[in-house]
RNA sequence: GGACUCGUAGCUCAGCUUGGACAGAGCGAAAGCCUUCUAGCGAAAGAAAGCUUUAGGUCCAGGGUUCGAAACAAAGCGAAAAUCCCUGCGGGUCCGCCA
């Protein structure tokens, strides 16, 4: 028996109880689950106050009379406007834990079947390396792509370079003029983020640059070919920066865009709405979308000179994808200041009928340093690279202070799991939205509603289990759960499917940042309280089921983070 | 001027989709825990990526809406919002032929 089954039987039992004044799809979506001590179900009566013309008070206590237990469900009470009931515990515990240790590292998963996402981040531009803001990011972007994929969803993860324009040449330039043709004697991607700040400093003191940046862009967009070859150069220096930070995050896309490779296709496609009468041009020339009857400012497309500009290419690299992957649901992973860029880019896919299903902008908030907002064109950023060194070192002092006889190689291993892990946890356990104040001194902390918190929990499990040897049995008396802290685990074992759900459904992997410390400490405290393996055997046997359930969760959860689950910390 | 978004303990944040049973965590503050499977050759001591308790809240402000008790009609009375609606105040972002 499934552990949602409850809830169905539940359903059903109402539903015959009003006589058909609500279906049943509609009571199974309105039972919850109460607080510990009311039940284990629960059925608030509001909805059918109109339909019975009584007060849910009433209704509630006329329908726990007329409601019998059964074999699995032992009680059932009105208590307020609520019908509770209260399950069997044996076979609540038996079905949750016999479900998790049957489908393992499948537990929680859904069956969105054959549903094909396309996902992009981070999205950089290549004159400087990535700092916390791509950092946040990223880290959405891949336990989001983890979540829908464990939903069932079939996800592709692209990457789109911004890899020309102005921005780059002034990196450009500034190796040009100061650079001496030397070769990067640090990581690449820093070496070019040097110029780019150096740049913005000479600039300050020689307007004259500005010019030169421009002619220099002019001189790209001709061909000229000692710029091309140093564009290539720079170019290059930074994606191979970019490709070592992914690779510490264990990021790989299906496909990687560049916008040099295709941003002049986007103007055909925009002339040929236009003459279909799609667009309009306004009275300079400029062809644009009419985007005010839906509420938004209308979008120039193409300048009245020929020439594209951002959202050209965006609309151009739309088709692209959509002719290399076939998607029903595009998402994009950008910070929340682009808002209305992608819903005038949204809106004008629909129009062009470039791209007809689903999208979705999944906004971030700002990053910002105690001082304020990160500024990159003056090197006032917390640099990624820095940020995962400093994190994992902080964790090599931890793990030092703890243990004195570890080999190297162990430590090493241990640094990286628990201080990625830990950035990787401070950063998903916000809402996207919200921005996000980065103090390097403060912020991290191995201690509370971390990543090493949750990390520690699975150790902790797994380190009983090695010490307990044998083979964890597949049978036990699980009415020996009985204690208030076992019940409580159990719950929350059997709420990861619908919580996994609903952080694919509404794109937040904040929730599972949050169900996980709930199970952390459930755990924890259940752990504090009653021993295991000095229990008396049957009890034993019960609980070290329990626990590897458990630490079965932690792993799924953590795994949707991206976030690695250790054995021993 | 317009659009979007946020406002919940001293601080950082969940909860708002679908209103409803005492508004939850973590940090910080105060006090405790030797239960332990972590750690440890062992003892004492200590320690805890751990646990418990306490203090701390007009959920920014104001207004609105909202189940009902004997058939129908009219009138009157009428409890309920962090969550829904409106207004105001305060913070952030955007409104480019930049990306």
């Amino acid at each position: 028996m499934a552990e949602d089954s409850f809830r169905e039987e539940i359903a059903e039992l109402v539903t015959a109880a009003v006589s058909g004044k609500l279906d049943k799809n509609k009571i199974s979506a309105l039972i919850e689950t109460p607080q510990q001590e009311f039940g284990d179900y629960a059925f608030p009566c509001f909805a059918l106050a109109k339909a019975f013309k009584k007060s849910p008070y009433q209704i509630a206590s006329e329908l726990a009379d007329k409601i019998k237990p059964t074999e699995s469900i032992t009680k059932v009470e009105a208590k307020g406007p609520y019908v509770n009931f209260f399950a069997d515990t044996g076979k609540i515990a038996a079905a949750t834990i016999a479900r998790i240790m049957d489908e393992k590292n499948n537990y929680g998963s859904g069956k969105n079947k054959n549903k094909k996402v396309v996902i992009e981040y981070p999205s950089p531009n290549t004159n400087k390396p990535l700092h916390l803001g791509h950092v946040r990011n990223m880290l959405l972007g891949q336990s989001l792509s983890r979540i829908l994929s464990f939903s069932g969803c079939k996800v592709f993860q692209v990457n789109l370079n911004n890899d020309r324009g102005i921005h780059i040449c002034k990196a450009m330039l500034a190796y040009k003029l100061f650079g001496r043709n030397k070769n990067p004697e640090k990581k690449p991607d820093h070496f070019v983020g040097d110029f780019y700040v150096l740049y913005g400093k000479k600039a300050a003191e020689n307007p004259e640059l500005e010019i030169r940046v421009q002619e220099m862009l002019q001189g790209w967009e001709k061909g000229d070919k000692e710029t091309i070859r140093l564009w290539k150069k720079i170019n290059s220096w930074a994606l191979e920066g970019f490709k070592e930070t992914y690779k510490t995050f264990g990021i790989e896309f299906d496909r990687v865009y560049n916008e040099s490779g295709h941003y002049l296709e986007g103007k055909k496609i925009v002339l040929e709405a236009y003459k279909k009468g799609l667009l309009k041009k306004d009275d300079k020339g400029n062809i644009l979308a009419e985007l005010k009857k839906y509420g938004m400012p209308d979008k120039v497309l193409l300048r009245a000179d020929g020439t594209s500009i951002y959202i050209t290419q965006d609309i151009n690299l739309a088709k692209l994808k959509y002719n290399d992957f076939r998607m029903d649901k595009s998402i994009y992973v950008v910070g929340s200041e682009q808002v209305l860029h992608f819903r005038q880019l949204f809106k004008i896919l629909q129009l062009l009928k470039i791209y007809g299903g689903e999208l979705y902008h999944l906004a971030h908030g700002m990053v910002y340093l105690p001082e304020g907002k990160m500024k990159s064109r003056e090197g006032k950023v917390v640099d990624a690279d820095n940020l995962v060194e400093e994190m994992i070192s902080i964790a090599d002092k931890e793990i030092k202070k703890r243990y004195k006889n570890l080999s190297r190689a162990e430590i090493k291993k241990r640094s990286m799991q628990i201080g990625i892990g830990s950035i990787r946890f401070f950063v998903l356990k916000y809402d996207p939205l919200k921005d996000f104040v980065f103090n390097p001194e403060e912020s991290i902390s191995f201690e509370g509603e971390t990543g090493p918190y949750v990390q520690y929990a699975h150790a902790r499990i797994c380190s009983v289990l090695e010490k307990h040897g044998g083979k964890v049995s597949g049978n036990a008396d699980f009415n020996l759960l009985k204690e208030k802290e076992e019940r409580f685990l159990i719950r929350l074992l059997s709420q990861f499917p619908a919580t996994a759900e609903a952080a694919a459904n509404n794109y937040k992997p904040l929730l599972i940042a949050r169900y996980l410390l709930d199970l952390s400490q459930a755990f924890n405290n259940f752990y504090h309280q009653y021993p295991i393996l000095k229990a008396d055997e049957e009890t034993k046997k019960a609980r070290l089921l329990l626990i590897a359930a458990v630490k079965q969760v932690l792993k799924n959860g953590l795994n949707l983070l991206a976030i690695e689950a250790p054995e021993r910390m």
